[in-house]
DNA sequence: AACCATCATATCAAATCGATATATCGAACG
DNA sequence: CGTTCGATATATCGATTTGATATGATGGTT
């Protein structure tokens, strides 16, 4: 969970530009990620990301009459100031964020951390940016949630069979069960479609 | 979100006394909620609900041999001064909480409180406690529950059909659509079920 | 022209997490 | 017999995230 809006983040911005509210609708409908994420988590972030020199901050393209006056947006750190305190800004100006050479290798790293990928959401978020990863660390990322999953699978199935829970807590216990069941489908043929792609790239190999 | 972790505990206290740690590995076993708790959430908000009246400790029962003689363990901070501070208790203490009247208006409150059951979590934490709901309640949550997630269904299978994901997107995508659709034939059986438990009290009603 | 939903950025207090420190206890191992 | 290990148990800390709220622009509708 630490990282998984910095990982979000980039990830996003491989692709092409965004601005924050923009990545807060994406990690929806791109990532998979159920629920929306604060606005009280997404600025701060991109802050974050910009200080540690991982995105930049470029003034909206599309620029619509503004006649900014002086530019005197070079100011460093001051990357908020240039934009609030400019009296002669109007609208809502849009900060597009962009990411560096050096958030490009940040994001890669993160993404294949072996570090906290133990959630069922940090793993999908993975899984949703998988096309950056090669396909030997993708089967590892699989094989490891895999494990786990079938772990968390048989706790699961152990406290569903607890008779003294009433009716209402073991029905919350027999459907958590199946989601896991159903996690686990999905990654038995995720990792069988990767590798059947693994052999058309070396039939050969005994 | 918010008060998850209030709900979770008063409603484990509900049944029997627990004391911190045991509440963490309950919350997974009893309530299934897949991650667990992290102590620095459990204990916090166990003072939280002590200072607002709804837990009270009690001295762990089953005392064992202690005469520590002096308090020579000088208590620093404020929450430790109660139970260190005190003389003649020895050992790794268990601090046990128990939930008080007070309190348990509170949880009733807060388990039917119309706010805050939008996310999965939250509301199979509901329902893992809903035998302290009625009837009623429980057919209003779930209905609830229903509507936001035949939303959400709509809102993910348009974008599972969006042809820019790549493969993997798209397959975390569909993966979430799964699961949404798991979750709303459990609330289907669960609403069906409540319908017929009614029924049987009022089988004359037309 | 008034209204409202959506777009867009931002901040704040409170809640939560992950890591870490500390300490007891029983079992396993040699 | 010592010692190491894992589970039990409480607590705190900094960093992150949430949920709420404020503010304003933009565009569409009636």
């Amino acid at each position: 969970m630490v990282r998984m809006l910095d990982i979000a983040i980039l990830g996003l911005l491989m692709d092409r530009d965004h601005h924050g509210y923009e990545i807060r609708t994406q990690v929806r409908d791109r990532l998979g990620v159920s629920a929306n994420i604060s606005f009280g988590s997404i600025y701060p972030a991109l802050n974050r990301l910009e200080r540690r020199g991982f995105v930049e901050a470029v003034i909206a393209t599309e620029a619509r009459g503004n006649a900014l006056s002086t530019g005197s947006l070079s100011g460093e750190r001051a990357s908020l100031r240039a934009l609030r305190a400019t009296p002669g800004l109007g609208r809502r100006s849009r900060k597009v964020y962009r990411i560096t050479p050096r958030g490009r290798e940040e994001f890669v790293t993160l993404l294949a951390d072996p570090a906290t990928l133990d959630d069922s959401r940090s793993f999908s978020l993975r899984m949703a940016l998988a096309k950056y990863l090669t396909p030997s660390l993708r089967v590892v990322l699989l094989e490891r949630r895999r494990i786990d999953l079938v772990e968390r699978l048989t706790e699961m199935q152990s406290s569903a069979r607890n008779e003294q829970l009433d009716t209402y807590a073991r029905s919350v216990m027999a459907h958590a069960v199946k989601g896991v069941e159903l996690d686990l489908e999905w990654i038995d043929n995720l990792l069988s479609t990767e590798r059947s792609n693994q052999q058309s790239f070396a039939p050969e190999a005994k």
